[in-house]
DNA sequence: TCTGGGGTCCTAGGACCC
DNA sequence: TCTGGGGTCCTAGGACCC
């Protein structure tokens, strides 16, 4: 790559760059699928799931992530379906995160499917970010035969909202200078950490762009939404946000909490079934805490009604742990103290929070009151699961089960 | 047959401690 | 004999993100 002549690399005026990929779960499902070019595709699927991605044709239709699947079959009947391959998408992100590391070691992943790089110190090496953002996306495009766009500005807010402006296939950097005429047309619902309740909030009252949203007194956010996100809204009005990009310590950032829930095929009140899925639920979490070496005390489960309310009770134990049995003991009994009667359940969840690595929380064996038994069986598990994989290895509790 | 599944962070009240 | 006050933990709910 040609540079041009450049002095004071410190000092680039776009450093941070948002990288995302367009419509990405859809354009790895299709991409060895040249029958599916120009028909409309979403990502998902089961009756009561929801669209996970949708390629540009669908959107033309209406489609949208989050959308229910019976609603998608409605708008568009002619959608073709594709179940999820989570591997495959695993497996392109890794390759995709390795290009962003060509670049630059300072890369903050997002999820799969985007992350921030600042090229700060790249830029002798590989040229300004307009530059690196086409030889990202052609590189992207030449290996994995898929689209992204990319995102370039001083503040990690800002880049993040010119990459998806840029889409798709594009790239939008957007100098310093031209924040403030970038940002303030901007409907205050496209801000990062502004949801439908919160635009809501804010159309109500009165506040309806982003520009809106900056000559509006910070006292008044505060009173409004609260300290926090009142000060927050009002900096990022003003593109003022972090400059500075959080790199992972290492490959696996060691989660806080780690759950598990599932909706019902059909909404359930009976005792049996709910108290097996939590087992189930208790053993994938469990295995998953046991495989990243984490041990965690607080257990919550997440009830979700037929009606779609849903609450959620937990419990701190005394020992951290990341026993199957003892997880499902606990979500057991928090279950039961509901005393729910005939309330039918669409979703139960069990999650383990408060993480820690195991290596440093040592049980605490007290007058042999643990019973002993049940990590070894868990271990037990654990090889027989590595090696015959998930489906030959089951609690007793779920065999037999539908 | 409206509304998945994986997370994070914030708020707020009460308990408890100093 | 006058209601302080900060910090931390626990619990529940809620908003948001991908």
């Amino acid at each position: 790559m040609v540079t041009p002549d450049r002095t004071a690399y410190d000092h680039i005026r776009t450093p941070i760059l948002h990288v995302d990929m367009d419509a990405f779960y859809a354009s790895v499902a299709t991409r060895d699928r040249p029958e599916l070019a120009g028909r409309p595709v979403v990502v998902g699927g089961g009756s009561r799931g929801v669209v996970l991605a949708a390629n540009y044709v669908a959107r033309q239709f209406g489609l949208r992530s989050a959308m229910p699947m019976t609603r998608v079959r409605r708008l568009c009947p002619d959608v073709v379906v594709l179940a999820p391959d989570f591997e495959s998408f695993t497996s392109v992100s890794r390759s995709v995160m390795e290009v962003f590391r060509a670049v630059t070691p300072v890369v903050e992943a997002i999820s799969l499917d985007e992350a921030f790089l600042d090229v700060r110190g790249s830029a002798r090496r590989l040229g300004g970010p307009a530059e690196i953002a086409e030889w990202l996306r052609s590189t992207i495009h030449d290996e994995q035969a898929i689209s992204c766009s990319v995102g370039a500005a001083r503040t990690v807010s800002v880049a993040k909202l010119a990459s998806r402006r840029a889409k798709p296939d594009g790239v939008l950097v957007v100098d310093p200078a031209e924040v403030t005429s970038f940002l303030h047309p901007l409907d205050v619902g496209e801000l990062w950490g502004v949801g439908e309740k919160t635009r809501a909030q804010l159309h109500r009252l009165g506040l309806m762009s982003v520009g809106d949203l900056a000559h509006t007194p910070v006292e008044t956010l505060r009173r409004a939404l609260g300290p926090h996100l009142g000060q927050h809204l009002h900096d990022l009005a003003w593109g003022h946000d972090r400059e500075e990009l959080a790199v992972r310590a290492g490959p696996h950032e060691p989660e806080r909490s780690m759950g598990a829930d599932e909706t019902f095929g059909r909404d359930t009140d009976d005792r049996e079934v709910i108290v097996r899925e939590l087992m189930r639920l208790s053993a994938k979490v469990a295995a998953r805490m046991r495989a990243a070496s984490v041990v965690g005390r607080t257990i919550t489960i997440r009830i979700r009604f037929a009606d779609f309310t849903t609450i959620t009770r937990s419990r701190t134990l005394p020992e951290a742990t990341d026993v199957t049995v003892e997880i499902h003991r606990a979500a057991i009994r928090l279950y039961d103290a509901l005393g729910l009667q005939r309330a039918r359940l669409r979703l139960v969840g069990v999650r383990v929070e408060g993480l820690v690595p195991r290596a440093g929380a040592q049980r605490q064996l007290v007058l042999g009151e643990r019973e002993h038994g049940w990590p070894e069986a868990d271990r037990a598990v654990d090889r027989a699961t590595r090696r015959f994989g998930s489906a030959a290895v089951r609690p007793g509790s779920l065999i037999g089960g539908r």
